[in-house]
DNA sequence: ATGGTCGGCAACCGA
């Protein structure tokens, strides 16, 4: 008997602020996972009870007061959870779920959320720290144990990676070329995470290049409709075991129309199991 | 070539 899971990733830039936005996609698409980055609460100051209202009972928090900050929401139980710290900062940037018998799985999935840093404006790490951040978060992630699953293993990682790899990941890859988030060393960097980990890219799976797919457009860009300069900042990976499940990614581009939007719209995958 | 806009949280930092 096939089963559906559907899982969302979306960085919502201030959970508590955009509440009724989440609460509207929720009740649209009800996935069975909601991934959020960029929470910006304190794990205290979560708005549990309203996602207990929407369904979602069971929560994975990763937040800190003011910046970056990761949960896991779910509708199904999971069987645990856990945080990584990388580059030796106790930044809220990952949190990872095991779903299992609890969720009515046989076999169980890993899911991972991160929140790589955003890198700031200046491309080179010894001038700009935080760039030599993400690169150095970048290797961590790349040579972590945790996110190389084994062959056999179950095992998906969704989040705000912050680089747009491929060439038609950005609306133009040579004017994008010297730009934090599609410079080549990071590009490389991200790819090097991927194999390390044989992941697979579900979303360039559904929509492969030359096609155009973005997950992000700036706020500095009142046109962002008609300009359409946009970013594929976000991702979904899943492990070679999981790869020819996913029947379906849908990005929801027009939340990024809605008024008070985050800057990234929720990207969706449809797993058969 | 430059500056454009957000959110947190109360002067700027991070994106």
């Amino acid at each position: 008997m096939p089963v559906k899971l559907t899982i969302t990733s979306w960085n919502i830039n201030s959970v508590r602020l955009r509440i009724n936005l989440v609460a509207r996609f929720l009740k649209a698409v009800r996935p069975d996972i909601l991934c959020l980055q960029e929470t910006k609460c304190p794990d205290d100051k979560f708005p549990l009870k309203r996602f207990k209202r929407l369904g979602y009972e069971y929560a994975a928090l990763n937040g800190q007061k003011g910046y970056h900050g990761v949960v896991v929401l779910s509708r199904l139980p999971f069987e645990c959870f856990n945080v990584q710290t990388f580059c030796g900062k106790a930044d809220c940037r990952h949190v990872a779920a095991e779903f299992g018998e609890r969720a009515g799985l046989r076999d169980p999935i890993t899911l991972h959320n991160f929140y790589v840093p955003a890198g700031g404006d200046i491309p080179d790490p010894q001038l700009n720290p935080k760039f030599a951040h993400k690169l150095g978060f970048l290797d961590e992630m790349r040579d972590s144990a945790s996110l190389r699953p084994r062959p056999a293993e179950r095992a998906i990682l969704v989040g705000d990676l912050n680089v747009a790899p491929l060439e038609h990941d950005v609306w133009s890859h040579k004017q994008m070329i010297r730009i934090v988030s599609h410079t080549p060393i990071e590009c490389d960097k991200l790819t090097s995470v991927q194999k390390a980990g044989a992941w697979v890219d579900s979303m360039r799976q559904f929509t492969p290049e030359p096609a155009k797919l973005y997950t992000w457009w700036s706020y500095r860009s009142p046109d962002w409709l008609t300009a359409d300069k946009g970013r594929r900042l976000d991702h979904i990976w899943t492990s070679q075991m999981l790869a020819d499940r996913v029947s379906d990614i849908a990005v929801a581009k027009h939340y990024r129309g809605a008024a008070r939007p985050s800057d990234h719209v929720p990207v969706t995958m449809t797993l058969e199991l």
